[in-house]
This record gives structure tokens, sequence and C-alpha cells, in this order.
DNA sequence: CTGTTATTGCTAATGATATGCAATACGTAG
DNA sequence: CTACGTATTGCATATCATTAGCAATAACAG
């Protein structure tokens, strides 16, 4: 039931959001045990925490599932909130160019552009 | 005495670490004081708070001071939590790319590489 | 059907951070 | 130097997300 709805959420959500959805079905399910069944479907790969410093001050983790879809990083307005998948390979490989002239074998990396989107420009400029 | 506490330590550190660090000086501060300050610093572009999505499950976010610093990023190693700052411009026009391709202004960026460091590697192959 | 284990919900603990408020330090006008 | 208004502090308490304890229930094997 989880793993369903889950995956039916187009994007990032709080384990709140994820109760209110599960509520929408019809099932009830508590808050902690939502807390409890995260890490799980974190380590299964199917869900990613993407918690954005730039809006962590205050307020949940939010996690987006990630199963089946292929890595990417996020572009976020800083005005709207908007935020924008994209996959940009050089930049990857860039970032193991840094961590080769450092010694490191790089395994993953977080990564979020914040800017303000084409809209946000326009109305405050 | 805040802030020459901050300009001398030389790494990322949490409220409580300052409240030591001040406590060794002498002087007694409440952490609600330093709760109080530290964001007063940060607009003011002392310091950056720089938690590490690699790291932040418990635990106080942690910040570090950038006055007179140029910009930079952090490499991680996931197995000793070594952090090492690099700076690579060929990143930062990438980003900016990205950025432009998606009608974005670019604003700021939050990045962080996670790997093994040459020691781990060794120790934990 | 019955005993065993895993999962749930509820309530209460935890830990980081914020807030209310009274006490104190500070800065300035006289 | 002194009196007063403002800003800063400490303390105790609140808040909010997350976790843990525990008893009740569901799932499941024999």
């Amino acid at each position: 039931m989880l793993l369903d709805v889950i995956c039916n959420l187009d994007f990032h959500f709080t384990p709140e959001d994820l109760q209110t959805a599960l509520a929408d079905q019809g099932c009830n399910m508590a808050l902690t045990t939502i807390y409890r069944n995260l890490p799980s479907l974190e380590n299964a790969g199917i869900i990613r925490r993407t918690t954005f410093m730039e809006e962590q001050e205050r307020g949940a983790s939010t996690y987006e599932h990630i199963w089946g879809k292929p890595h990417h990083d996020h572009l976020l307005c800083q005005n709207c909130g908007q935020k924008i998948e994209f996959q940009y390979d050089a930049l990857e490989v860039l970032q193991e160019e840094v961590a080769r002239q450092h010694g490191f074998t790089l395994l993953r990396h977080h990564m979020e552009l914040v800017g303000l989107c084409p809209q946000c420009q326009e109305s405050a400029p």
C-alpha cells in the first residue's frame, strides 16, 4: 500500500504527505509506521532522501521515488520553490575528475543548483 | 568574542562546538545565545551553514567560517568523515550552463562529493 | 486451530532549535 | 557621572521532527 502510494506520487514528499496520500486511498497509517518504513525503502533503492539545503530550515525531510528513474540532480527556484530535475553527464565527469585529483574514489554526490526560474525572473527582477 | 572564536576555528563546527570553544576562552555563553547569533553571522557572510546530506541524520547542523575565503565545495570521505575543500572553476561553469539551459539565473549551489579518501581505500578495499 | 514472530498504533522520550520573559549590560543624552 | 531607553543575555519552557517502549494485533508456519 505504502509502495503503491509512493510510486503514484510524482514529486518530492514528506512523511506527512505520504500519510495524507494514504488516507486518500482509504488507508489510515500512523506516522510512526511511515517513519519506520521509509529507511527500508531507501535502502532498497526505491526512494531517496532529498533534503534541500535551501529549504531545510524547519520542516520535515523530503523524499522522492527513484525506482527505475535515471540519476538526476535538481535545479531549485529560490522564489517559487519549483524544482526541476536535470541530468548533465559532463558535470558528473568533472566531479569524477575532482575526486581523482584528490585521490578519492567517488561514490555519489549531492548537488543542488539554486536560482530564479524564468517566471520569477520576470515578476521580481 | 563569538566572532573571535569562530575565526580561530579551522573547520566545521556545531553550535555546541562554539560553546565549548568559547568556554575554553573563559567565556560562558548560553547555547540559546549562540543559536540566536548564528543567523546574523550567516547573513553577514561571515559563516555559512554546511550541513552534509551524508551526515545529517541526527545531530546538529554545522557551520564553517567563510569570511575572506574564496568559494569552495567539499569532498567528503564516507568512511572517516574527512572533509576536503576544493575549488574547480570548470564545474561552476557547467552549472551555469545547466541553469541557462533551463532558463534559470543561477544564484548559488550546494555540492557535496562523497567517496573514499586514499587512506580509507587502502584499509577497506 | 495454535503458538511464534513481525508489524502496527499509541504514547511518551529525545534532541535540536526557537520563544517568552525577566534581568542585565550598553549607549547615549543630559 | 547618571538616568533612561534599547539591545542582548540566560533561563526555563515550548515546538517540531523523529525515535523508542510496549502492549495489541495481524501474518504465518506447523
